[in-house]
DNA sequence: TTTGTGTATGTTTGCGCAAACATGATTGGT
DNA sequence: ACCAATCATGTTTGCGCAAACATACACAAA
């Protein structure tokens, strides 16, 4: 857009802004009211039309959308919800959104939200303290969602001390309150028990496993299934090493498990601590697979491109945001609560990181 | 819901309807009122207090505050933002949370929001088509959000076609729109400066570049960037490869790089495409760094841990995210819009992907 | 004492919308 | 032709909050 000198490059900005100015008080300048009076109408008729109510006469509709157009009336929300008592706003609550699979979930949900028309409210929890997700359950209490959706490997959900609003609906991804809450997560220990399955079919004698930390609800799941799983095959169970789900601490974790004479599979419970292992092993002159097998856990996008392409077991992101958004819709809708948890199946995918043992 | 005989039918269509809609509309069950009430003050005390005002002496504020704790208080946020026209709220529209930049991007804004007692509404964008855009800026409109952060790649945000509600603040994130709207990104040019003379620095003849998607303005920006630098240097420009960022792109890219006589130095416009480089020189029998020398784009946490460990730009998605926010909210502070550019600046790191020709 | 000044609190009002109720117009049946 | 039933539309009201204004009371200065 050219400008001939003279003119005052602010209003190349926006012409608009004085009305801007005032409107930021009330930016939602056109109303009903405004509409109405447009369209020769009173102010009801313009919400019946808003909300597609039948009893409204094809020509007064045609005369209020036209005038809504040329007033670019949009409705506002929040007089709909004062009036309504509902956003149509799920909240999210979220610790950490840098792993992962917590942002496949989370991009899952707002499109799946998105499809029926909710919004989403995400509320990142700074610090995995009781305190952090009590203050965070009180906002979202304030912007009075009509659900609400928590993210969260921790145990850190004491349901003594969470206090919503009555009527807020709480769906809990990765936690064991299914007695409680609605819970939908992977279906974890089968995952595990496919990859440790795996490997012991190929004839591998046992199974090593690199875990996640502790505090993590899946890594304790998947630890506990790789465990019964060995004790159901009657295969000796090793010491569990544990990382923190990064690719660094898997490089450790591989260090000391290379110079461990009888290993010749490991499961990690996650895919980039697989590829911190294979850096090790790498380093420390073991083959994969033809010295050591290896599984992963997730099936990140770059799995396949790994050195070798690792077999992993693939997580289902997406269906877990889906279920997410369906259960706490299901439960808005009927107002109950539904207390139990959705499993979500996982797939081994076998790449080239897993063979038969040599000798 | 059983009935006894006698009930008007028409409470028998919806008894749940009744129930769900009643529990939704009072779901904020304690007001103002019913917590003045029980302090014995009026409600414009209650509101004094909730919002802080210094004109409430100490005695009543305790008791008001006594009373709220009682009823378990949470003003609404609805009524609130009726009164007041903001919401307290930015929006974030974004197309495919899947990248990783864009997850951290969200991530610390939405971080940094909350610290300012902000909350994020996300929107996400399903097809990145016109249309898709401009439904996401109008479900904006109608969600009443203060301002708007547009978190996209794509050439699609064109000022023409994208009508918000005046008062509200736009920032976009990897645009070239500097010239109407807010802009923040990371300093591509830059960084893609770095990568190429680092390469060059190194001794290599020149460099060869596998790009991003054309769509991409930061995949443009740091092919342009490639180019004039080699062009200052006096370098040949070999032609570019094209990948769409992810690890299967670049493996394909890297089989035809690996066949190409005078590549001693590629330059892969972000790290997954990098990884997939790697895999096709290993399979090809080019060795990293010794025959080929290869830097990424954006240092992804497990950069360190390929094979070898990638010399990459490190991106700060943080300060992007943080700096998005600061400039939004002051926007909303001051009521002005602040168009032009904001760079972040990015880091070369150097692991092991690189080092001289061998000649 | 009176008047003034400030300070703590109460009262009124309206934000924009939609439920509830009211009205007026149009039908159809007899 | 009349009344009733239906339908389209208008009017009133209040959601919860906070700005604006009103009041009441305390204390200082005159």
């Amino acid at each position: 857009m050219e400008h001939e000198s003279g003119q005052p490059p602010v209003r190349n900005i926006s012409p608009v802004k004085e009305t801007a100015g005032a409107a930021l008080r009330r930016k939602q300048q056109v109303s009903m009211a405004d509409v109405a009076k447009l369209a020769g109408v009173s102010s009801q008729t313009v919400s019946r039309v808003s909300n597609g109510s039948p009893d409204v006469i094809e020509s007064t509709r045609r005369q209020v959308i036209a005038a809504m157009n040329e007033l670019g009336y949009r409705p506002n929300s929040a007089a709909r919800a004062l009036k309504r008592g509902s956003f149509r706003t799920i909240g999210v609550i979220t610790f950490s959104l840098s792993s992962l699979g917590n942002m496949r979930t989370l991009e899952a949900i707002a499109l799946h939200a998105a499809r029926q028309d909710f919004a989403i409210t995400l509320i990142p929890v700074t610090a995995p303290t009781q305190a952090g997700i009590q203050g965070a359950f009180s906002r979202m209490g304030e912007l009075a969602v009509d659900a609400v959706i928590a993210i969260m490997e921790v145990h850190l959900l004491d349901a003594a001390t969470v206090t919503l609003p009555p009527g807020v609906k709480v769906v809990v991804v990765d936690s064991d309150a299914g007695e409680e809450y609605s819970v939908v997560d992977t279906d974890q220990a089968d995952g595990a028990r496919k990859a440790v399955r795996h490997l012991l079919d190929l004839g591998h004698e046992t199974v090593w496993h690199v875990a996640g930390p502790e505090e993590s609800f899946a890594s304790e799941r998947r630890a506990a299934a790789w465990r019964t799983t060995l004790a159901d095959a009657g295969r000796a169970v090793p010491p569990v090493l544990r990382g923190d789900w990064s690719a660094d601490s898997g490089y450790e974790a591989g260090l000391r498990l290379a110079d461990e004479p009888g290993c010749t599979a490991v499961f990690a419970a996650n895919d980039h601590m697989a590829l911190g292992l294979l850096r090790a092993f790498r380093e420390k002159g073991k083959a994969v697979p033809e010295d050591i097998s290896l599984v992963g856990f997730d099936d990140v996008p770059e799995a396949s491109s790994y050195a070798p392409p690792l077999t992993t077991v693939h997580q289902n992101f997406a269906d877990v945001g889906n279920q997410c958004v369906d259960n706490v819709l299901q439960q808005i809708r009927t107002n109950t609560t539904k207390p139990g948890i959705t499993l979500v199946p996982t797939q081994l995918v076998v790449r080239h990181s897993t063979a038969p043992p040599k000798h």
